[in-house]
DNA sequence: TTTATGCTATTGTCTATGACATATGTGCTT
DNA sequence: AAGCACATATGTCATAGACAATAGCATAAA
């Protein structure tokens, strides 16, 4: 019911808007206000809560501080300014680590160039041509990933345009697919078997076909379902093509506790040698991993975990 | 916070995990039962909601028959049996009209074989084979475009599970990518130039990337945003990439009247020598073209218009 | 027969406040 | 340090009422 009417005139968004843009669930975003005192949004001539914003703006920047680990009283309540210095301490290290560590941050600074200066075309023949330099391993790891991430970032500070990241969005889709396309074999029984996919809530896949890249690129078997699937069609879909290996993806501003429930539900639909592997930017999966679950921090660390999962089969 | 304890024991779920598996909102579930008597959820050791497996399963029934276009009070109080005879009325049509038409036919019940053996790996071959025999354009028209209408009525039906849809989608997807990577040509200047996307209610993307996947085919330049773009960034985007054309795609479930003023919205916001395409299953684009749109009936008009406009411009 | 118009019932979502289980932090003791 | 108890912080659920937007339907006009 909630078109986006009000948010073209004045830009001011309805609580479901807000919902929807940030992740903050609506019944938080009231509480916070009867707490904390913000956000402290206007009210339309229904009486209903309408958020300039102003204060939108400043809730991304609030739940991106408490996706990294802060406590809303410590931060809800401060000023934009003093949020925004934390921010900067919070995202310097990771920019600067990937930023000119080797020879590739050139690459990296080209393809930013390239979307800053809204070359679509440019950019996906950049990417092509990277991928079939670097080989899909490390233009995934060195190059798509530190990208997404940027842009990720660019996004969350409002730098860039809704249209620009979908424009980038679909560019690395299509990079990403032509690559496991190249990639796949006919062979039959590749081990293990990996079923791809994310939760309900969950809508970008984008991480997920960087996972099936690399996956493939091991020579896995690879079950891929695309986003949103409802967790018991996960363990239906599991009954029927017996993967060893369920892999999820999880983007940054997921709910931790949808995460944590979800996956301990997941792992309870599953038999017990199914493993499940969940990756992705959702901080909760390395602060508080779930029992029976296998976290994998990072994109290099489908390699390894594969490995590992060879040796330990026979 | 929910507990998912009571889902292990006898199957029974949370109100959030219910919304997460339904699509159906917690304030919605909470009035049905409040109105309609159903659902009626027992109550766990803390006083709150506990659905049993039976009522969600039906709950994802009556989310079909919704988004097919029934209304609450005539469908959320009904027994099972009568909401699957509903089920099998509204798609036994439709069936029996894309069966058995001409040649290609079989190739179409090849490939609903397969999906109906749950042989993915089989049905992707199946569909790569067929596009390189039949050109991308008989492959869409005659195979991808009715089978994708089979598979969804299949899905109403209930006839086929969600992940077994999720997999065709993705298996459609990766065949389609493909083909667009294979005709898309590095030649500047192409025209016209088509920017493609979806309102931000539709989440079905495999409609535009066989749009997509046509376009190029013809020699346009497309300009991919992929789905859910805001109106007011599709603007953005057309004023900074000046496409001749803006193509959007509705599928059968969108709203007809949020689809008509999201049209009549957009027509304002385009300059007017922008020209506005709508395509897709949506009825109402039929029953009412809007003024100063292009409605593209079916998926062989596109090569039509895309004639049309050449002729039209030196 | 078809197309507008207005009325009525339907339906989703918002509001408000209270309650409380779990997570987190603090301080004390060993 | 490490364990434990207690206090605070925090998200989510509950209830019940209100109401705008939507859809269906009947009636009037073309």
């Amino acid at each position: 019911m909630d078109l986006s009417e009000g948010e073209s005139k004045n830009l001011h968004f309805s609580i479901a808007a807000v919902e929807r843009d940030t992740g903050i669930g609506k019944d938080t975003l009231r509480v916070w206000e009867r707490r904390y005192g913000f956000p402290q949004p206007g009210r339309d001539s229904f009486g209903e809560r309408s958020y300039p914003l102003a204060q939108v703006e400043k809730l991304r920047i609030i739940k991106r501080l408490l996706d990294a680990g802060h406590r809303p009283g410590q931060v809800v309540a401060l000023s934009v300014e003093q949020l925004q210095s934390i921010t900067e301490a919070l995202t310097a290290g990771p920019m600067a680590l990937a930023r000119g560590k080797d020879g590739v941050g050139q690459l990296l600074d080209q393809a930013m160039g390239l979307l800053r200066a809204q070359d679509i075309d440019g950019l996906r023949s950049h990417l092509h041509q990277t991928v079939a330099s670097l080989g899909v391993n490390r233009f995934i790891i060195e190059l798509l990933a530190p990208l997404t991430t940027m842009v990720g970032d660019a996004w969350m500070r409002a730098e860039i345009q809704v249209f620009e990241e979908h424009m980038f969005t679909e560019c690395a889709t299509g990079v990403l697919r032509q690559a496991i396309h190249q990639l796949s074999s006919h062979a039959l029984h590749r081990q293990p078997r990996v079923l791809l996919t994310t939760f309900p809530q969950e809508e970008h896949a984008v991480g997920l076909l960087m996972a099936e890249s690399l996956l493939t690129s091991q020579g896995c078997h690879c079950l891929p379902m695309g986003v949103k699937t409802p967790l018991s069609d996960i363990a239906k879909a599991a009954q029927v093509h017996q993967p060893d290996i369920v892999a999820l993806s999880f983007s940054i501003s997921q709910n931790p506790n949808h995460v944590l429930d979800g996956l301990a539900e997941l792992r309870r639909l599953l038999p017990a040698q199914v493993e499940i592997w969940a990756g992705g930017r959702a901080p909760v999966l390395q602060r508080r991993p779930p029992a029976g679950i296998t976290v994998i921090a990072d994109l290099a660390q489908i390699e390894v975990q594969v490995q590992r999962w060879r040796k330990r089969k026979p």
